[in-house]
DNA sequence: TGAAATGTTAGCGATATAGCGAATCAAAAC
DNA sequence: GTTTTGATTCGCTATATCGCTAACATTTCA
């Protein structure tokens, strides 16, 4: 069981959020400056750009300047450590016998439905 | 890549504290009453009750009653759907303990470059 | 019946969050 | 050098959350 500590509580605060939650999806393709990220959300810029540091301050992204550009960056470990927390609730829907097999086939059908990029 | 819904906006929002965080991991050795998990926390009845209800609310945990006393479970549904949504970015950590599964999904997909940043 | 035990609900204040527009700053473009 | 662009910071308001005490229901026990 893992520990409970004041960077995964941040990390759960800031995925509770669909604005930050999609972002986060958004940013698993790849970099991406504060304006397109920002752009599919009906938010003023001023908005969003508090939706972003919040990420920030949970590490859940990091933030790379080129020219007046922001880039931002997927950082995934404040993800990992939220998932190793909940992976030890899989007791309760999922036999040990068949953990590895359920996520492997889970992740190679998803992973097969996603285009390549080029 | 799975869906974001307001249940599981709700599920992270209820995460994002550590006496619920806390109180579902007492609730995964059993089941118990009220009192049972408010009293490891410095917390009015009142203000424990509160976290309970928001815990409920989010479904994680279920209430039945046994005379005065409120036997409350743990409900693993929604730490499943925050399980599996945090389960896409597995690819970004992916190290030794994975890589059989590395393996597996580059081979049934011939291996395209997974992810192009930059 | 009356009192204690188990919890919840109501109401309060303090603090945090979400959203906006306006102002600001730095870099680019002209 | 001025304007435009990309993005943040500064108020401001509105709303939500956290914690408390007090009051309330219900069940149990004397």
């Amino acid at each position: 069981m893992q520990q409970i500590t004041p960077e995964l509580v941040r990390t759960f605060s800031a995925l509770s959020d669909p604005v930050r939650m999609a972002t986060l999806a958004r940013l698993a393709d790849g970099p991406a400056t504060v304006g397109e990220l920002a752009e599919p959300f009906a938010l003023s810029a001023a908005g969003f750009s508090k939706h972003l540091s919040i990420l920030q301050s949970a590490g859940l992204v990091s933030k790379e300047l080129d020219g007046r550009k922001h880039i931002c960056s997927l950082q995934v470990a404040p993800l990992q450590a939220a998932f190793d927390w909940l992976s030890f609730y899989r007791q309760f829907w999922s036999s040990n016998l068949d953990q590895l097999e359920d996520f492997l086939v889970k992740s190679t059908t998803k992973d097969k439905e996603k285009k390549s990029d080029i």
